[in-house]
Order: C-alpha cells, then sequence, then structure tokens
DNA sequence: ATTCCACAGGAAACAGTGGTCC
DNA sequence: GGACCACTGTTTCCTGTGGAAT
C-alpha cells in the first residue's frame, strides 16, 4: 500500500481535480447573472437611480432572509452605477461594512471612516467618544464633496447594538444631510429580520424606509438552477451527478430556501469526492459533506467558548435533563476541582442562555408548583462530541 | 383563596483595560 | 497627568411567575 501523502499528492499532480475553479463555488463571487433575481434587481436599481441625475436618491432598506443573493444584488447594482458615474463630476463613495463582523459601535464606525481614507491619525481606532467619530467621517464626506453610500449589512444587528448603549446613531445617520454642506450620504441596510423595524424608533424607520424591497426565498427548483450554474462553470462536465444536485437543493432549499447553504454544500461534497479520488459527486458524498458541516460547526462553536463557559457545558453533560439549581452546584464542585473561583447564579443562567442561543443546549421551562420555576436543560450534541474536543483543552483533561 | 417555592431574567452599577485629548 | 471615552464581563438588586400545597 502506498503512503497515503504521496497518494493524495500524485493524484493532485495528475490533474485529477474535478473542481477546476474553486472561486466560483464561494459566496463572495459574483456571478454575472444573479438568477431568478430580476424583478429585485430593477427595483434596486430604481430607487438608486437619482445618483445618475446627481442627486441623493431615498434611503433603502432590504429584507430577505440569508443566502436570498441581497448583498450580492445591491452590491452588484452599485457598482454597476459607479462604472456610470466615473467619468463625471459626480464622485460617488461605495462603503459597505456588516454589523456582525464588527463587534461594537465604535468599530463599525471605524471601518466605514476607513473605507472614507481617514487614516489612523485622524481617525484612532479607540479612545474617542461616538459622537466624536461620526462628526469626523460628516467632515471628511463634507470635505471632499463625497456621494457615498453606506450599505450597512445586517443592520438589524446595529440596531441592537444602539439599542443597548442608548446612542442614536441610526437617527443621526438618517438626518446626516441636513449636517451636509457639500457632498451626501445615503443609506442601504441589509437585514435578514422582517420584524426588526418594529423595534427601532419611529423617526428613524420614517426616513430609513423611505423605499423598502423585500427578498422572497429561493425555492428548491430555482436553488438547483442556481447550483447547475455554478457547477457547470466550477466542475469538470459531468462530474455531479443528478442525484446528488436534487439533493443538495433538497437539503438546502427545503429548509431555509438558502442558496449560499447549497453552494458550501456542493463545494465541500466536491472536496470529499476528489479526497476519495472519486471522479464523481455522489449523493453519498453530500450526505456526507452535509453531516460534516454540521460536525464542523458543534466542534468550533465548541472550542470558541472561554473556560468558564465550558465548565458550564461540562455541568451539563455530567447531570443531563437538570434544572439550573442542580447544573450551578455540578457546575461549583467543577470550579473547585480546576482550582477557579466560582461566578454567580446570576451569570450562570445568563451564560446558559447565551450557550442554548448557538443550539448546543436546549432549555424548557418548567413549573413545579410548590418547588418552584425552573429551566432544565440538556445537551442536543452528542457528550462524546464534548469529551473529544475538551480533551485537547489542559485545564479540563482531569475532568472530561 | 392564599401562600410560597426556585428560580428567570431585567436594570443598573461597577471594575478593569486600553485608548485619546488637552 | 488627569479627565474622559468605549467596551466587556461581572455582581447586586430586584420584580415576576404558574401551580402544588395548605
Amino acid at each position: 500500500m502506498s503512503d497515503p501523502i504521496d497518494r493524495l499528492l500524485d493524484a493532485a499532480e495528475s490533474g485529477k481535480s474535478i473542481i477546476q475553479n474553486r472561486d466560483i463555488l464561494h459566496f463572495t463571487y459574483m456571478p454575472d447573472i444573479i438568477l431568478h433575481r430580476n424583478s429585485e434587481q430593477e427595483q434596486v436599481t430604481q430607487s438608486l437611480l437619482p445618483i445618475l441625475k446627481q442627486s441623493r436618491p431615498s434611503n433603502l432598506l432590504v429584507y430577505g432572509k440569508p443566502g436570498t443573493g441581497k448583498t450580492l444584488v445591491v452590491k452588484k447594482v452599485i457598482s454597476k452605477i459607479q462604472e456610470r458615474v466615473e467619468k463625471s463630476n459626480f464622485p460617488i463613495k461605495l462603503v459597505y461594512s456588516n454589523s456582525k463582523e464588527e463587534t461594537t459601535l465604535y468599530g463599525l464606525l471605524v471601518s466605514i471612516g476607513r473605507q472614507l481614507g481617514l487614516e489612523k491619525e485622524e481617525l484612532p481606532t479607540t479612545g474617542l467618544a461616538i459622537s466624536e467619530v461620526f462628526k469626523r467621517i460628516l467632515e471628511k464626506i463634507d470635505q471632499n464633496g463625497l456621494n457615498a453610500i453606506f450599505v450597512i449589512d445586517e443592520i438589524d444587528y446595529l440596531a441592537q447594538l444602539v439599542s443597548k448603549t442608548g446612542k442614536d446613531i441610526l437617527y443621526q445617520l438618517t438626518r446626516a444631510n441636513e449636517r451636509l454642506k457639500n457632498g451626501s450620504l445615503t443609506l442601504v441596510g441589509i437585514s435578514n429580520d422582517l420584524t426588526f423595524k418594529e423595534k427601532l424608533d419611529p423617526r428613524v424607520i420614517s426616513s430609513l424606509g423611505e423605499e423598502e424591497i423585500v427578498f422572497t426565498n429561493y425555492n428548491v427548483e430555482q436553488i438547483k438552477k442556481i447550483l447547475e450554474e455554478r457547477i457547470n462553470e466550477a466542475f469538470i462536465q459531468g462530474s455531479v451527478e443528478e442525484p446528488a444536485l436534487n439533493l443538495c437543493a433538497a437539503l438546502a432549499g427545503g429548509e431555509h430556501g438558502d442558496a449560499r447553504r447549497a453552494i458550501d454544500l456542493i463545494r465541500v461534497a466536491g472536496e470529499l469526492a476528489e479526497r476519495q479520488q472519486s471522479e464523481i459527486v455522489t449523493e453519498g458524498h453530500v450526505r456526507e459533506a452535509s453531516q460534516k458541516i454540521e460536525e464542523n460547526k458543534e466542534e468550533t462553536s465548541l472550542k470558541s467558548y472561554p473556560l468558564h463557559e465550558k465548565l458550564v457545558i461540562l455541568a451539563i453533560m455530567k447531570a443531563n435533563g437538570s434544572s439550573t439549581g442542580e447544573i450551578y452546584t455540578s457546575y461549583k464542585n467543577l470550579c473547585k476541582v480546576v482550582g477557579k473561583d466560582e461566578l454567580t447564579q446570576r451569570r450562570i443562567t445568563q451564560m446558559l442562555s447565551e450557550i442554548e442561543l448557538s443550539g448546543i443546549i436546549s432549555g424548557r421551562l418548567v413549573h413545579q408548583g410548590i418547588h418552584g420555576r425552573t429551566k432544565k436543560y440538556k445537551l442536543t450534541i452528542s457528550s462524546e462530541m464534548v469529551k473529544k474536543t475538551f480533551k485537547d483543552d489542559l485545564t479540563l483533561q482531569d475532568i472530561v
């Protein structure tokens, strides 16, 4: 039997790779034609049209579930407009920022500022008041007479950050034009959450939601078309079996209509097939890929938890299906074993809800009459998975 | 009908860190 | 060097809750 390293290297060298172009299978790839989104493309273009006439368009709010192509469409429209106005004396500046990637409000504003060309000396990464950062951004727009379009992805997340800190940045953003003498500012908000508007200040809603566009979910048939298109470009002809394609579309489409997930799935399936030196991607590969993606998600999220969260997860594992009080006692014992100070019960309750959000554990509220009210938690993943992942952690090795 | 359990979970305050500005 | 700022992780304090027990 040959060395596994050599075997893989040989295969790679002999050009047996069935994926010709990996980039096409990543969601950042911008296809020439965005399938099934004609009317939405028209709507977005319509509402940004005033730019061509050198005036400020209405603020725009774009809704749609993840993987419905919202961001892709918005970016494509803006880049096309940019191409057209390039030669005129009406400079537009596109600023894209994802609220979820920036953990704080400050971070988001700084990332916007950087894209506008504010250097570190003009806009430090920390230390300033939010209002000061905002002022500097507006000054930059004013000085250069820029016509800025701020595309803020996952704006619902920003709204959440804002409500936590009590700053009304969103309001100020939507009203920024009143403070600008030169240039203009247009806001394009993208949100996964259709209900997020309800949580906003009504003054913000009226100016932010001047125009609204909703992206509907893809159905299985549409996802299949999208997959076919990408497969044609990325894979060697005929290397993806029809049943594999169908399953892929069904798995991703049936649940959420998420094209991004579908593309991810076929990519991982393709990689698995290659690794096994198969010349075709079969249904089995897709199933395996789906499972692998799930497991990876679990493992990375388990690994990323800080020590006390890990202890809590272990406490749940040891007392599966038990109440907060029991979990807390178990957690305190674990703290003693590893020699760490225990946190308060309030903090642990909060941690439990945070962990529950990630889906690793599930909680159920139970009323036990005179025995009070409690929440019972249990693991949704296998305890083997937890043990396997935590075994690498030096402080946890002994208790696992 | 009232009491009372065992918490859930909101609000506020605090400590500590790492920074700017004057 | 002191005032000020954002932010995180935490503690402290508090109000609310559904149904078994009385």
